[in-house]
DNA sequence: CCAGACGTTGTT
DNA sequence: GTCTGG
DNA sequence: CCAGACGTTGTT
DNA sequence: GTCTGG
């Protein structure tokens, strides 16, 4: 996955971790869901930009983006044969700029949310692709989907996919967009390293894309949901 | 050739 | 637009 | 990803 | 159960 995920640094911190020009102010976000617009991290005419779209790839063939609720994620392992994202992989890549992310651990039919972030809590990167889609009323929307892989050491007591994360060393080959060769992108599409990531049990608060405050990373103990109501 | 899909996750 | 299935 | 709807007619 | 909305 992840279906869910959260960005509250600073436009000062993106700025200097990016190299994006003029960052827009990015407000705070504890619960960034699909069909949402997210900030993403491109280069055009060889500088950095931030921008936000969508959050679910709409292709350029789509007869309207109701598709885009299904393009959330895209399989790294297959994300250059697919008729979906195959254009975009090539020529459209983005950086998505986030604090950590959300995985459900499934155990029969409860299911569990954790918080995933890097442990020094700094921000780091999704590898995205972007689209473009024309509205019959003439409009652009741009939209985006994030790579998913195999799980580390650490995800794979929640869950058994994990986003593509990349390395800062990684990021300007990523955003080249006269980078297109396969063999070279596949090498990113590896689990970023366990060690330096650390993951908690959190509230079901985080379940309702209504709620985006604060609390949605609070820490709770395991078997107690109800953590923020006791502590 | 045309028609129809184009995706992932999780669950069965 | 491009691929797969029939 | 999870939550919530799943529908039409008629009226404003 | 399945789709849509967020």
């Amino acid at each position: 996955m992840p279906g869910r995920f959260a960005l509250y640094a600073s436009a000062e911190q993106l700025a200097d971790i990016f190299s994006v020009q003029l960052p827009e102010k990015v407000v705070p976000r504890y619960n960034i869901s699909p069909s949402q617009q997210v900030a993403v991290i491109r280069n055009l005419g060889g500088e950095n930009h931030l921008d936000f779209m969508k959050w679910g790839l709409v292709p350029s063939w789509a007869d309207d983006m109701a598709i885009g609720y299904k393009l959330i994620n895209a399989r790294s392992e297959t994300v250059f044969e697919k008729n979906s994202f195959k254009r975009a992989i090539r020529t459209r890549r983005c950086l998505v700029p986030i604090s950590g992310f959300y995985e459900w651990q499934s155990s029969g039919s409860a299911k569990t949310p954790f918080y995933i972030s890097m442990a020094d809590n700094k921000p780091f990167a999704l590898a995205g692709i972007w689209e473009q889609w024309k509205n019959p009323d003439g409009s652009i929307i741009e939209t985006c989907a994030i790579l998913t892989t195999t799980p580390n050491r650490l995800i794979e007591t929640i869950h058994d996919r994990m986003p593509v994360i990349l390395h800062p060393q990684e990021y300007s080959v990523w955003l080249d967009r006269e980078v297109s060769d396969p063999a070279t992108l596949k090498q990113l599409f590896k689990p970023y390293p366990a060690e330096v990531m650390t993951a908690f049990q959190v509230s079901t608060i985080v379940n309702s894309v209504r709620n985006d405050g604060e609390e949605c990373i609070i820490k709770v103990d395991s078997q107690d949901d109800t953590g923020l109501l006791f502590n």
